[in-house]
Order: C-alpha cells, then structure tokens, then sequence
DNA sequence: TAGATACCCCTTTTT
DNA sequence: GGGGTATCTA
C-alpha cells in the first residue's frame, strides 16, 4: 500500500470515528475487544473469537461499519462463511442494520458459492462453458465407479469411494492432475494421478465441475491470468473470512491471492473449533496467520455471553488437553448455573429412552429450571448412524424432533430421479442424468439394452440420448425395450422443446438439435412448474410409486408434491437446478416445536439452552477412525469436536455414554469415552435416573436419586460397578434386550401380587406399593425399586426368552 | 429382464 | 442392520 493511500485512509478512518457515536447503531454494546475488531478497518486483523464470544454480531458490524463509514461500497467487499447458513445469517443481521444494502453484496457467500459466481463468468478460461453443470457426490461416485470398470481395476479392492476421497483432497490442496506431486503417485494402485486426469477430462466434457472444482478452478484462473486477478484484486478491496480455521489450502491460496495486494483481509475463526481437518481444513492457516500477513492486528475475543460458568468450565478442561493452541481464556459475568450432568446407560436404547423423559421433564420445567420449548433442545451426536436410535424413540412416546443434516431432502432417490428428468430435458448431453432415468420407471431396458445404447453412442460419439436414438433407428434393440425407449426419446424432445418455450421465456442451452422429430407445432406453452409436473407424470415416474401402497412411496409421492412446491421460487428449472446444486440443505420451515438432532458438526456456530451429548464412548466419539487415520491429531480433533459440543449448550448439557451398542448389528460392549475422564469433576454432576439399573450400575444406582456426590468417588463408582465390570470383558455378547411388547403404561395401577414385566428386568411380582413406586421381586433380577410406568402388567410375558 | 437370495463390507464428519 | 453387488431363477 502506497503511503499516500494509507494516509487518507487514516484520515478516513478517524472521521468514521468522530462520526460513530451519533450514527452508527451497530457499535452498540460491543465490548472492547469487538470494538477494536469492528474498527481496525486497515490491513490484516485476526480476531480469535472463542465459542459464544459475539463473533458474527462483530463480524456483521464491521461490514456494517464499512459501508456506513464510506470506506467500501457494498460490491466491494467479499464475505465468505463455510455454510450456507451461516451466510444467511450474516444476510439478514447486516439487513437488520444496514437496510437494503444487503442486496447490494454479490460477493457474500459461501466459499462455492462465490466459486460459482466467479466461474460462470470464466468459464472458458478452464475449458468449461458458463452453462456448466454441478455434480454432486453422487454423480461423482457414479462417474468414478465408471472410470474404474474401464481401468480394469477391481471395485472391491479399489472403491470409487477411495479414490473420490484421494481426488477430493488433491483438490482441496489446489491440486491440478499435472501437479500432483511425485510422492502421491503410489496412491490407488499406482494409477491414481492417471485416473485423476481422465476423470477430470471426463467432466469436462460433460461440460461438469464437482464440489472441489468450484475452488480448484477459481484458483487456477487465478493463477494462470494476471489481468483477471488484478482487476478482481481492485474489485474486491475488503475480504472478510469466517470460520477461518475451517480453510483448505485451495481457499488460502484463494484468500491470499485475492488479498495479497491491499491486504485488507479480517479472519476470524478459532483453533479450538477446527473440526473439519478430514476434508482439508488447515488448522495452520490461522495458526500461521501473523506470518502470512506481517503487521495484523490481532485482537482476543473471550467474553462469553452464552454458557453458564460450569459448562465453561467443563468445556476448557477438555479443550486444555490439547497441545499448540493459540490459547483463550473464556470467561463469563455469569455466576449462577446447572453443573454439566453425566450419566451412564445400560445400552443405546436406554439412552434414547432416558433423553426422551428428560426433554418431557424439561419440557414441563424439571431441574430447577423453567420450562423450556422443545426448540431450545438439542441432542448432538457423533455420527449421523446415531440419530436413528432417538427417531424411533421419539417416534414412539410422539416426541416432535426435526433432524439436521441427516439425508437431505435433494440427496432422496426420489428428487434426485426427478432433477434428472429435469436435467436431461434442458441438455440431452447429461448422461449422467441418462444413465439415471432411463430405466426408472423400469422401461424394460436392462443391462443389456444400457450396454448398446453406450456402445453406439460412444462409437459415434455422441451424448446417449442421441446413442439411443441411433439404436432404435438401427433396429439393435428389440421388442416392449424398444417400443418403451422410443416413448421415452419422444418424451424427452417434446420437453425439451417446451423448456425453451416455457414461459417466462428461460434461456436454455440453445446448439443441440440432439434429437430429430417432428411433434405439433401448435403446443400450449407451460410454466415451468406445470412442465415438471408434466414430465414426472407423463414419463411414469408417479405412477410407479403410487402402484407402490407403502407408506414409503407415499413419502416420496409426498416429497415429488414438496419439490414442485420448491419450483416456485424460481423463474425456470435452471435457476432451480443451480441453486439445488449448491444449497443442499432443506430449509423447511415449519413452526411446531420441536427438538433438533443433528450432528456435532453441523452444530457448530449454533446454541440451544439445553443440550444432549450422547454416545460418549471411545471408539463412537472419538471415532476409531479418526484416530486410526490420523492419530494423535484425529484425536486433537476430536476433543475439539466436544468442545464445540459442549460449548453449544447456554443453560443444561447432559452427556451420557451406554455400556453396550449394537455396531453393524452386532452387540459391543463399549468404554466409557476417555474425554469423560478430562471434565473436571468439580463442574460436573453425576445422575442416574430412577429405576432403570441395579445390576449395571449398582454403586451409583443406591445412591439417592439426584445427588451431587464427591465426583472423583462417583465417577469410580461407576466404573467399578460390578455389572460395569463385567460389561467390559470385550467380546463378549450383550444379553439381547427382550423388546417391550406393550407400549409403556403410566396410568395403570398395580397392586400386590400382581405379575410385571420390565424391558429390562423381565417379570416380577409386586411387593409393594408406594404411590407411583413399586417394589418387584423379579424372577430374575430380584427385588428392585421402580417407578411405575417403567412396568406393565405382565398378561402371558412370563415365557419371553430373557 | 427383473425379482429374490446370498454375501460383502461397512459408517465419521460436508460444501 | 443395511445397502450394494453378484448370482440364480421365473
């Protein structure tokens, strides 16, 4: 930066000073730290902002300060956040203080977003036309798979799986096929390099980027053309960065390009909530911030405004087992707050059940608590395979809960066929969408038939639509196939031709004539919306599932419906296709109360009062995996991964582990997580709900219910239970749990005598009872204490296998 | 060709 | 337990 410049933004910056105070409404309340963040305009600034630390509400201001102080023109400045969320929010917080101006920010937005708002407009330069299409991992998958098969290679030993993961962190560090560096080159049977190339010549010519591309190429373009970077360099004078600890190399080479000619570039993130290391996050890329950008102004943001001092607390015992932080100190005014609880399970279904009464007890104000919306509850886990035990739970007592990242609605099979019918009628060259529809609804055309259409059309090469025309006109095809594939074609040209008439007049991919027909000249022109609907019914798609009287296919008949629904917000099915590519997450905005599970990820940045950490079991969380392929720093991540857990939670975080777990259907027995060893015992509560163990845990269980104990004692307690002990012979099998076949009774009542049965403890009979607590000899288990409703009566249970 | 069956390996986490 | 594949049968 000339001197001359920084002076008059000096001078720039004192005005906006001198005038903050009468004007600025975003400078409200920030503390001193935010300010300082808010307000060093000039050259680099890193703001390390711990969990909850008023991050965004900074970050926004100082997009808002830079437009209101007259420094940066809205067009001017490029914000990027990871997730589209994310984006969102900073969308509509910079409306709420800025007004319209928002609309005036082309460049805010995620990382591929923005890739692909800059690529559209490049697209030449790297062999692409702007039309260009967005492959997701499916498709992804699909077209490695092929490129396998042709390689000759062996899908089972190398899975297109592996080798998407290998490319994708090829891309992710800016990788190009030509400069994968010669130490890689062992990788996926020697021929992975090789594969790499084709596999990108292939989406090339399939006019297709895929998720890594969207960086790759901006960098590429980048790099290879000085104008281009130059002008874009003057474009865009202020970058903002979020969750900057979540970068990859690609995006850093992206950031540092774009920023190295004025510098203006203000990250904010924080080392302890890098969790994304396993898709090509840096962690070095913050760490090594003051470096990159000699002279920053690096500012600490601990001041938190969300958690209660034991959660803190418990959060940075954990976190402090890491080696190589920056370092923060979170610190509260709070002074008042629930200790974290913790409690131990016999097994997965137990948990479900437990978290299930305690969001009711919360629900109707438990734990000296008020009562607390189901919206304000979180259940957070490590893997999404874990969310199924607390649908089906919650399914059963009628527990409204909405999940988060779990199969996203445009992932489902049935969106995915539809966006392919789509696809193909706007450019018959997607084979890829070819390949996917047509045979569904099954037209007859098997392998085989699939198998000629791809040879003709590659010995002509030629898109398969085209392939498959050549087909029938050459007679290689026979019978009902044949007659199916030429309605199918037909079909397809006719919507084709109505997507280009389709009102309000779409531009569609205007060379190619693929197809050769003659339909009537005179057709009503569709809306988009009724040409989708037209397309799923006329090909059969619809018909196909509603011949199918599964409440499955009603699902799916029901998601068609919410799809179409979806077209509305657009002005054609391109638009729609482009912003499905790039928005995968169903943004379904319901208002009924419900609680949120979702993955510890996806939980980032997010807070609720009350939040459920289950499945803290090593080998579950953290995951074997992550620490087998990346040890001592997968499990570095993983213990920041329960940071970030732990510090989601404002009021209430219960963690809990099970003894045993069914892993691919198997029963395991399973240690509690060693990230429970690191809470500090003095802010956490040891809990055992009433009636469900004896046996598993029996120490803990006899104490009274509710009681804080000396926790190092209970803690041991637990673990030195007998029942615990046994459970951690490894190897040995779980008792398979007798599955309750009355749903649980709380309004019966019992008297003595009478005969029960438990889900846990078989049957019994009454010995007494004591308002809605019974005590039941169990024929096996002996006598136990247990809340009513945790029995039914026991009509023809005594012979269930137990 | 398509449905049924047996068998495989597997599961982190996401734009 | 579950999805995908390979193989066999109607």
């Amino acid at each position: 930066m000339s001197d001359d410049k920084s002076q008059a933004s000096l001078s720039q910056q004192a005005m906006a000073r001198a005038v903050a105070p009468q004007t600025a409404r975003y400078l409200d309340g920030l503390n001193e730290a935010q300010r300082t963040a808010v307000e060093a305009l000039d050259g680099p600034v890193l703001m390390l902002a711990g969990a909850g630390t008023g991050k965004t509400r900074a970050l926004t201001a100082r997009i808002a300060h830079l437009i209101a102080s007259g420094k940066a023109r809205p067009n001017e400045i490029l914000a990027v956040t990871f997730t589209n969320k994310a984006a969102r929010e900073m969308k509509y917080r910079i409306g709420q203080q800025l007004g319209d101006v928002v609309e005036g920010m082309p460049w805010l937005g995620t990382f591929h977003a923005i890739g692909v708002r800059f690529l559209r407009r490049h697209a030449e330069l790297v062999g692409l036309k702007s039309n260009f299409t967005i492959l997701d991992t499916d498709d992804q998958l699909r077209l490695l798979k092929q490129l396998i098969r042709a390689n000759n290679l062996d899908e089972k030993r190398w899975p297109p799986r592996a080798l998407a993961g290998l490319i994708d962190g090829w891309k992710n560090r800016a990788w190009r096929p030509e400069v994968v560096p010669g130490s890689e080159a062992s990788a996926f049977d020697n021929r992975g390099t090789e594969l790499y190339a084709a596999y990108q010549d292939r989406l090339r010519t399939l006019n297709a980027c895929d998720f890594g591309d969207l960086l790759l190429h901006v960098v590429t373009i980048l790099q290879q053309n000085p104008d281009i970077l130059a002008q874009y360099q003057r474009w865009l004078r202020f970058i903002l960065v979020d969750e900057y600890q979540d970068t990859n190399v690609a995006q850093y080479l992206l950031l540092r390009l774009l920023a190295q000619a004025h510098s203006n570039i203000c990250c904010v993130g924080d080392d302890d909530q890098s969790i994304y290391g396993w898709r090509g996050a840096e962690v070095g890329n913050i760490l090594r911030f003051e470096r990159d950008f000699p002279g920053a102004t690096v500012v600490r943001l601990e001041q938190n405004y969300r958690s209660t001092p034991h959660i803190l607390a418990a959060a940075s015992g954990v976190i402090a087992a890491n080696e190589g932080r920056l370092g923060k100190t979170l610190w509260t005014e709070e002074t008042e707050g629930q200790k974290v609880v913790l409690i131990g399970h016999w097994d997965g279904e137990d948990e479900a059940r437990w978290i299930g009464e305690e969001i009711e007890a919360l629900e109707r104000g438990g734990r000296g608590l008020p009562p607390q919306s189901p919206d304000g509850m979180a259940i957070l886990v490590r893997a999404s395979h874990q969310m199924r035990a607390f649908e089906d739970r919650f399914l059963t007592i009628g527990l409204p809960y909405r999940v988060v990242g779990g199969p996203r609605f445009y992932e489902r099979l049935e969106i995915r066929d539809a966006m392919a019918y789509f696809r193909l009628a706007i450019s018959p060259t997607d084979d890829l969408a070819f390949e996917r529809i047509v045979n569904m609804p099954k037209r007859g055309l098997g392998d085989k038939a699939q198998q000629t259409i791809q040879r003709v059309a590659r010995e002509n090469d030629v898109p398969l639509l085209l392939g498959a025309a050549l087909v029938l006109r050459d007679g290689l095809l026979g019978g009902r196939g044949a007659a199916n594939l030429r309605e199918f074609i037909e079909n397809m040209a006719r919507w084709h031709d109505a997507v280009r008439n389709s009102i309000p007049g779409a531009v569609v991919e205007g060379d190619d004539d693929v197809i050769e027909h003659d339909g009537p000249t005179q057709r009503k022109r569709l809306s988009h919306i009724e040409l989708a609907e037209q397309m799923l019914d006329e090909s059969g798609y619809t018909a196909m599932w509603q011949a199918q009287k599964t409440p499955e296919a009603e699902g799916r008949l029901e998601n068609l419906k919410e799809l179409i629904k979806a077209l509305e917000g657009f002005d054609n099915l391109q638009g729609f296709l482009e912003h499905v590519a790039l928005i995968m997450d169903n943004e379904t905005e319901d208002r009924t109360e419900k609680v949120t599970i979702m993955t510890l990820h996806a939980a980032k940045g997010l807070e609720f009062p009350m939040v459920f950490l289950p499945g803290w079991e090593d080998g579950l969380f953290p995951s074997q995996r992550s620490m087998d392929e990346s040890g001592p720093k997968g499990l570095e991540e993983e213990r920041r991964l329960a940071y970030v857990g732990i510090t989601r939670a404002e009021k209430l975080c219960m963690i809990s582990f099970a003894a045993n777990r069914r892993v691919f259907g198997q029963w395991q027995s399973q240690l509690p997580s060693r990230f429970i060893d690191e809470l500090p015992p003095e802010h956490v509560e040891i809990r055992t709900p009433p009636g469900l163990y004896g046996g598993a845990f029996g120490a803990a269980a006899r104490q009274p219910e509710h009681s804080t104990m000396d926790d190092r004692a209970a803690k041991a307690d637990v673990y030195n239970a007998p029942g615990w002990r046994r459970m951690q012979a490894r190897g040995q099998k779980a008792p398979p749990q007798p599955k309750a076949k009355h749903p649980p009774a709380p309004d019966v009542h019992f008297t003595d005598g009478e005969r029960v049965f438990h889900q846990k403890f078989g049957t019994g009979t009454v010995l007494a009872v004591d308002g809605d607590k019974l005590a039941v000899a169990f024929d096996r288990a002996g006598e136990k204490h247990i809340v009513a409703r945790f029995v039914t009566p026991a009509d023809g249970m005594d012979d269930v296998p137990f």
